[in-house]
DNA sequence: TTCTCGACTTAGCAACTTCGAC
DNA sequence: GTCGAAGTTGCTAAGTCGAGAA
């Protein structure tokens, strides 16, 4: 495809990025990295730009970036600032935990939603109504790339969707009066009807287009981690060499501390101080007088009892496995489902989160600490109005019951490490989730459609007077060519000191006038989401060039490198651009441009399915390498890879007995002459052929292994790749769907299997 | 206009399950 | 049947982005 301008090449074939020469260091050396102290004195005075017209601004902006980003700087001002918004957040998670926000919430469900609800569900012709289009609509409404097919546009009413409620109500009575006692036939019928659903072409029926996410839902509510078991008398817990015995409420800390033990998080200061600070809280105040020092705990004992569980649970005979099996499944047909809109759905994550150490990524400065227990007093419900509320457990109540229908989550809670809330939603291959992500890919295509025109207008724009116009079209051309993030700005001290482009600071990039003989080279070295390492050279344009060193002129290391830009600024920027466009989408669309130009390029429809599944591997590939999706290579690489080469030299051995016995056949055929020395050649010939395709297979799987050894292909393919590019692929070449997508795989992608023909082109 | 927060997507890791060779 | 490796699933952290409050 035209629309590249020449960007994945040298990065993509050749893997310039730092996948082939930094990023595979030792990971330690990686994690040393992470720990770049970046928060440097930042007291002393700034330089004044030369630039009068980025110095005013700049100024204007530094201001507000110091008080926003650097708690350590010299302002008194910012502290107290950040001082509250700190108090501000402590608060709001104290205040979760320990009354609901009733004021707010009622508030929001008595004056809105039940309203909005109740008027929809009123309007009998309408089941999409005429929409007061706001904002968010009008943008889906718009959006005419992605029209539903309207052949089969199927209306359930009201009547219909009571009388699927009915029989999800019996469903569940059954399942409460005999729930272990399920019969063939029942279970058949079960899974006739959960056919059906999953047959569900939702792709082809209309959509909501006032914002509203569903008419009816009805849940179970969530499933809570199960309360906490004492240890046994026999564990013990010492401290200073002699044994202690725990407060339940210490004791349970301390075991998700134990039970870390061989993890390296358990050997960093930070997650150790964290981790005793919240444990101290626990203990009775008995307790906090004695254990004072953590280096003085022996949580060995505990640790040994967790481990002999861990293999006790192995050791158990089929049955009781298979029994813990079964009623994992009940547990699963109560809770796991939900009815949205007359449909049976499949929830994502009915359990709730149980209590332990938050394990933060990187360099966080909050690992360690104590992840409370969630307890339904916490959990706000949303269900719809008419439908039949989830009970809570006995003895207690929900924090708040709402029906809001303009959201799609099912449950929410607010945790209390950072204060943010988590949900729980639908499988991915529900109706509300697949329609998100075809729309998406949909977007991505708009963008195919008029990315030469921004990409000539940000090219423009680095000639630009304006410097924020010139950080911008910089800034664009990185999320373009790089397939950078966003880049967010971050509360400092909250989270692991990361960045994506717009939030890039100028020590992330080295500029090179001249470097391995390349012209205008910039070398890129920072902590990405997850903190993964991104670390890439590229030579870029002399005008990008130019660019980069003005941004950078009398700045220190820590200054932003776009110090007029935000994420804010270049959605905004890129919305008048192209209806729905965001810096995400130049992510999507990049990946699926590369994945389809990387099939055409790679694959021939003479190779074996073998062959062609590694030449998909490759492109899939390819694209992570883009996306720098990384992952720390398996713990049992080097020994699986020996073992492969063992049977490949095996292989070679065996493939040469073969030949001399074919040769040898050969020979005493041409002697004889007759039918049966005859016959032994034709054996011998299909031995040796077997042997030569077998050889090839592990050879193939060799290179495929090697090549994935740190790249972590299943984020691409679950979230960049538009799915119709493979199946379009597959129908192509006649490479069955199954050897590309897992079953998990194909139900989140069902709308694609549908409707993709052999001629999709993205 | 700035800032915060809610809702949602994207991400890697680890536990669990299945597969295939012996 | 056993064992190790590969594949799959679940979990939950960490992003993006837009709306609305301050």
């Amino acid at each position: 495809m035209s629309g590249d301008h020449g960007r994945g090449d040298s990065q993509v074939n050749s893997g310039s990025k730092g996948s082939d020469t930094h990023k595979h260091k030792d990971k330690h050396k990686d994690k040393e990295h992470r720990h770049k102290d970046h928060k440097k004195d930042k007291e002393r005075e700034k330089l004044k730009h030369s630039n009068s017209e980025y110095k005013e601004h700049s100024e204007k902006k530094h201001k507000d970036k110091e008080r926003l980003k650097h708690s350590n700087s010299g302002s008194d001002k910012h502290r107290e600032k950040h001082k509250e918004k700190e108090k501000r957040k402590e608060e709001k998670i104290k205040l979760t935990h320990d009354k609901p926000k009733k004021e707010k919430e009622n508030g929001y469900v008595r004056d809105r939603s039940p309203l909005v609800i109740k008027s929809e569900l009123e309007d009998d012709n309408g089941f999409y109504p005429s929409p007061q289009h706001n904002k968010a609509s009008k943008r889906e409404y718009d959006d005419q790339e992605f029209d539903y097919k309207l052949k089969k546009v199927k209306v359930e009413h009201d009547k219909k969707a009571q009388k699927r409620k009915h029989e999800y109500e019996e469903d569940e009575e059954e399942e409460d009066i005999k729930p272990k006692k399920k019969t063939k036939d029942k279970k058949e019928g079960k899974k006739s009807k959960k056919d059906e659903e999953e047959k569900w072409k939702w792709w082809e029926e209309e959509r909501y287009t006032d914002g509203s996410k569903w008419r009816f839902l009805e849940h179970r509510g969530p499933v809570f981690a199960p309360p906490y078991e004492p240890l046994p008398d026999k564990v013990r817990f010492y401290y200073d060499g002699k044994p202690l015995k725990l407060s339940p409420a210490a004791e349970e800390v301390a075991t998700f501390f134990s039970k870390m033990l061989d993890h390296e998080y358990t050997t960093k200061d930070i997650f150790r101080k964290n981790f005793f600070k919240d444990w101290r809280k626990e203990m009775t105040s008995e307790e906090k007088s004695k254990i004072t020092d953590l280096n003085k705990c022996d949580f060995s004992d505990m640790n040994e009892y967790f481990k002999a569980q861990s293999e006790a649970r192995k050791q158990m005979t089929k049955e009781e496995k298979q029994k813990i099996k079964e009623e994992n499944e009940r547990l699963i047909q109560e809770y796991g489902f939900c009815i949205m809109d007359n449909h049976k759905e499949r929830i994502g994550n009915f359990r709730i989160e149980p209590p332990g150490l938050f394990r933060g990524r990187g360099d966080h400065p909050k690992m360690g600490m104590l992840k409370r227990r969630i307890r339904p007093e916490d959990i706000i419900i949303n269900c719809s109005k008419d439908s039949k509320q989830p009970k809570p457990p006995p003895g207690t109540k929900w924090k708040e019951v709402r029906h809001d229908n303009k959201v799609t989550w099912l449950a929410s809670w607010t945790e209390n490490i950072q204060g943010s809330i988590k949900y729980i939603m639908l499988n991915p291959s529900s109706r509300i989730k697949g329609e998100k992500d075809w729309q998406k890919y949909e977007t991505a295509r708009r963008l195919k459609k008029c990315v030469d025109r921004i990409r000539t207008q940000y090219r423009e724009d680095w000639k630009s007077k304006e410097m924020r116009i010139r950080q911008r079209a910089v800034a664009l051309y990185f999320i373009d060519k790089l397939a950078l993030r966003a880049g967010n700005e971050k509360e400092e001290g909250e989270t692991a000191d990361t960045v994506g482009c717009c939030s890039l600071r100028v020590e992330h990039v080295k500029l090179y006038p001249k470097l391995d003989e390349q012209e205008y080279v910039v070398e890129f070295d920072f902590l990405g989401k997850d903190s993964i390492r991104y670390y890439n050279k590229i030579p870029v344009e002399k005008r990008v060039f130019k660019n980069l060193q003005l941004f950078l002129e009398n700045k220190q290391p820590e200054d932003d490198l776009f110090d007029r830009l935000n994420t804010s600024i270049l959605n905004k920027h890129l919305q008048e651009l192209m209806d729905g466009l965001t810096a995400k989408v130049f992510r999507t669309y990049n990946a699926s441009i590369t994945l389809q130009q990387q099939l055409k390029e790679l694959t021939c429809s003479d190779d074996s399915i073998p062959a062609k599944i590694l030449s998909y591997n490759r492109a899939n590939r390819a694209v992570a390498i883009l996306c720098n999706h990384q992952r720390a290579p398996p713990k049992t690489f080097e020994k699986s890879m020996q073992n492969l080469q063992t049977k490949i030299d095996e292989k070679q051995s065996q493939l040469s007995a073969a030949r001399k016995q074919l040769k040898a056949a050969k020979a005493d055929h041409k002697a004889s002459h007759d039918d049966r020395s005859k016959k032994a050649v034709e054996v011998k010939r299909k031995a040796v052929q077997r042997i030569e395709e077998q050889l090839m297979k592990l050879q193939v799987q060799a290179t495929d292994r090697e090549e994935n050894k740190q790249i972590a292909l299943g984020t691409s393919k679950l979230n960049y790749l538009d799915p119709r590019i493979s199946v379009a692929w597959c129908k192509k070449l006649n490479v069955p769907i199954e050897k590309i997508y897992n079953k998990t795989q194909r139900e989140k992608f069902a709308w694609a299997i549908d409707m993709a023909e052999k001629d999709y082109e993205f």
